[in-house]
DNA sequence: TTTCCTGCAAAGTATTTGCAGCCCA
DNA sequence: TGGGCTGCAAATACTTTGCAGGAAA
């Protein structure tokens, strides 16, 4: 999957920049974070831009918006489903992958009730912060 | 479960009102819904104390916070684990009981990754706009 | 040229915080 | 009385919107 001049009409170079940074990212970044790196390479770009297209994206279905309790919203360029972890300590948002046995029971969920998505969010710890939890223990 | 006097010594009438409206809604609401509804017996009540309140009772254990699409956070004062629908057309959460597969394939997980907890919600309709579209068909 | 897009700044929501005073233990 | 809690208002954080101009087809 791609984003550029040959897939639609309404180009820009701006959106273009924007869907190669999120898609380029596992960390399921912020609109905040999504700008301060555009930035980097196009210092004139804007904020609103960043939320229009991070909007656009989310509804044409190129990206999700996944729900996090840490007030900001978060973004995804992976729209297959997957889940999520948003670590206790530090709030950084890290991927799930599930269980086949979850998997499929989300899937039978679904289709039994008619419904058209969902996210799963666990609480627990990112990756970093259980390292260092160990290291911790370690001492 | 009740919030009282004899619960605690930093007791206010405030927060008994507050856990009340909380307590006796099964519609998961936001915090402005409960400030409006809580101003109906106690005028004065500011917005403010509903919002650090909700937040305490959070902390505590005592409600959870719902994460929705819609921009504001939901609460709701049942914390046995729950899932959610977000009605994709006006944005009402209802409560969506799962079925023993998906239960227990959740319980799993959690046990097997050492996660804390996990938020589940479904996209989809809510009965009310569910029925809307059934009879809006039937025309 | 037409249309959609951008940057900027202002406006809009949702939520938190500082402060002086009040209430309960 | 003292600590915690309140109302108010200002401050913050996040996001959206109006507008005039700019880039792509």
């Amino acid at each position: 999957m791609c984003y550029n001049k040959s897939m639609r009409n309404n180009y820009s170079s701006q959106r273009e920049l924007i869907f190669k940074v999120l898609s380029s990212t596992t960390c399921h970044p912020t609109a905040e974070w999504v700008w301060e790196r555009c930035r980097e390479s196009m210092p004139s770009i804007s904020k609103a831009t960043v939320y229009r297209n991070l909007a656009g994206l989310v509804k044409s279905g190129r990206a999700i918006e996944v729900a996090g309790k840490f007030g900001s919203s978060h973004f995804d360029a992976r729209v297959q489903p997957h889940n999520h972890v948003v670590c206790r300590v530090c709030g950084a948002v890290e991927d799930s992958f599930p269980s086949k046995e979850l998997a499929l029971a989300l899937e039978h969920e679904l289709e039994s009730r008619g419904y058209d998505g969902y996210g799963l969010t666990f609480e627990g710890l990112c990756e970093s912060c259980r390292q260092k939890r160990i290291s911790a223990k370690a001492q």
